[in-house]
DNA sequence: CGGTTATTTGATGGGGGTCAATGGTCGTGG
DNA sequence: CCACGACCATTGACCCCCATCAAATAACCG
C-alpha cells in the first residue's frame, strides 16, 4: 500500500486546518479516506462514531504549545469517537488509506461497554509505557501492539514472525511513545542490529523474534 | 495480556500484605479503613466495586521488575473496581483512614457510561501528562488535580487560595507522575520559593497561586 | 530518647532531547 | 528516463533534565 499524498498535509506545525468535510464522504458509502484526513477535532462538538474496517487512525490531545500526545492507534474492527459531553475530547485522523463504517449513536450497553473496557485499558496500559519503560521498551512494546492489530496471520516465515504495514511514521510513533523521533529512528537500528526486526522498507516491518521483543518490551532484557 | 502476578510480589519498601479482608469490614458498615490497605491486587479475580465517601485510594499496575505505576487517585464521590473481563487489571490501595461504600455490581447503564467515561478521560489526561510534560508541569498538574478533589471550598485564605491534604507521599507522586521521590521533592521546594504553594506540613499544602499554577501546569511558564 | 522511615538537599552521571547534516524515497516535470 | 525538489528517516555531536547515589535532616513511634 503505496502512501498516496492526495492532501498536502503539512504536519508540522501545529495549523491543523479544518477539513471536516470528510465525514461526508465516508457516511455515503464507506469510501476510503487518504492518509492524513482529519476524522474531527479535539474541542469541537462532538462528531459521529466510526468503526475502522481497513487502515489505521490515530487519536491525539495538543497542548497549547503544540506538543501533542497520541492517545491510541486504532485498527481494523474497533472503535474511534466514543466519548462523553458535547465535546471531542481528542481528535483524530487517518494514518493511511482507510475504510470507516459509521455506527449508530446508540449502540447496545454491552458493546459499549466493551468497548469503553478496552478503550480504557489500553489508555492505563499507555500510561504505563510513558510512566515507566524505557524508550527501547516503549519501541519494542509499540512494534508487538501493531503487530496485534495489523500483523496478519500469515506465516510464510520461520519461527511465528509477523510482518506487518508501518501506518504510523517516526514522528507519529514518537507522539506516541512519549519520545522524539531521532530516538524513535535509534531503538529501531539498535533492534535491527540485535537481529530482532527487520525492515523491508521504512514503513513495512518483520518481527524476527517476536519472544524475545516482548522480553525486551517488559523490560526482562537490556537488549544488548 | 495481563501478568497475573504468582503471589509475594517483593517491591522493595512496603511488602503489601496479604490482607484482603478487608472488603468484609467495609461491607459490614462502611467502617474507616487504615492507610495502606490492600483493596484488591492486580491479577487476581475480579473484586467487588467501591465508592470513595472519605479519604483516597490509589490504583496502580506493576511490572515484573516492581517499576510502578499509579493509574489514579480516587477521591471522594468517584468509584473504584470498575473492570472487565474475570481479573482485576490493577491493583488498589488507600493512602489514608478511608471510607469505602460497596456499590452493586450492575449499576444503571447511564452511571457506569459516565463512570467509566470520566475514568478514560482522567486515563488520557494523564498519559498526555507522561508523555509531554516535564517535571515542574506534572507536579504542577497533580496539585491542582488533588485540589479538584480533596480541596475545600473553605477560603479563609485570600484570592482562592486552596488547603487540602495530600493523601500521597513523595513516593505515591513519584510513581504517578512518572518521576523519582527526589524530583518531586525538588519541583515542589522550587514551587514554595517561587510562592506559588505552601506547606503547613509535609502532607498538608496550600494553593497560594492556582492561576499562576494552572499556568506552570499547562506549560505556559516556564517557572522562573 | 534511640531507631525507623519519609523528606530534603547535594554531587554526579546518563538517557534521551536538541541541533545539524546526510542519505533515502517518492513524485513531478523537463 | 533522469533530474530536481520535498519530505522522511538515519546518523552524529553535543547538552540538559532528570535519575542515581549519597548524606543530612526532619518527622514519627515505641
Amino acid at each position: 500500500m503505496l502512501t498516496m499524498l492526495a492532501e498536502g498535509e503539512a504536519r508540522k506545525g501545529p495549523p491543523l486546518p479544518a477539513m471536516m468535510g470528510a465525514e461526508r464522504k465516508s457516511r455515503a458509502e464507506n469510501a476510503l479516506l487518504p492518509p492524513r484526513t482529519t476524522l474531527f477535532l479535539e474541542g469541537f462538538s462532538r462528531s459521529p462514531q466510526y468503526r475502522v474496517l481497513e487502515g489505521c487512525v490515530a487519536t491525539s490531545q495538543t497542548l497549547t504549545d503544540g506538543r501533542r500526545q497520541i492517545i491510541d492507534l486504532v485498527g481494523p474492527g474497533r472503535l474511534v469517537g466514543l466519548g462523553f459531553g458535547d465535546r471531542n475530547r481528542y481528535s483524530a485522523e487517518t494514518l493511511g488509506l482507510t475504510r470507516l463504517e459509521p455506527v449508530a449513536e446508540t449502540l447496545s450497553p454491552g458493546d459499549l461497554e466493551a468497548s469503553l473496557g478496552e478503550m480504557l485499558a489500553r489508555s492505563q496500559a499507555l500510561a504505563m509505557l510513558l510512566g515507566r519503560k524505557t524508550a527501547p521498551e516503549r519501541v519494542a512494546s509499540a512494534l508487538l501492539d501493531l503487530a496485534g492489530q495489523f500483523g496478519r496471520p500469515a506465516r510464510q516465515q520461520k519461527r511465528g514472525a509477523v510482518t506487518f504495514h508501518l501506518f504510523p511514521t517516526r514522528t507519529d510513533l514518537a507522539d506516541w511513545l512519549g519520545l522524539t523521533v531521532e530516538t524513535v529512528s535509534r531503538c529501531f537500528t539498535r533492534l535491527k542490529k540485535a537481529g530482532l526486526i527487520d525492515f523491508q522498507h521504512s514503513d513495512r516491518v518483520t518481527l524476527l523474534e517476536p519472544l524475545h521483543l516482548a522480553r525486551v518490551a517488559a523490560g526482562d532484557r537490556p537488549l544488548s
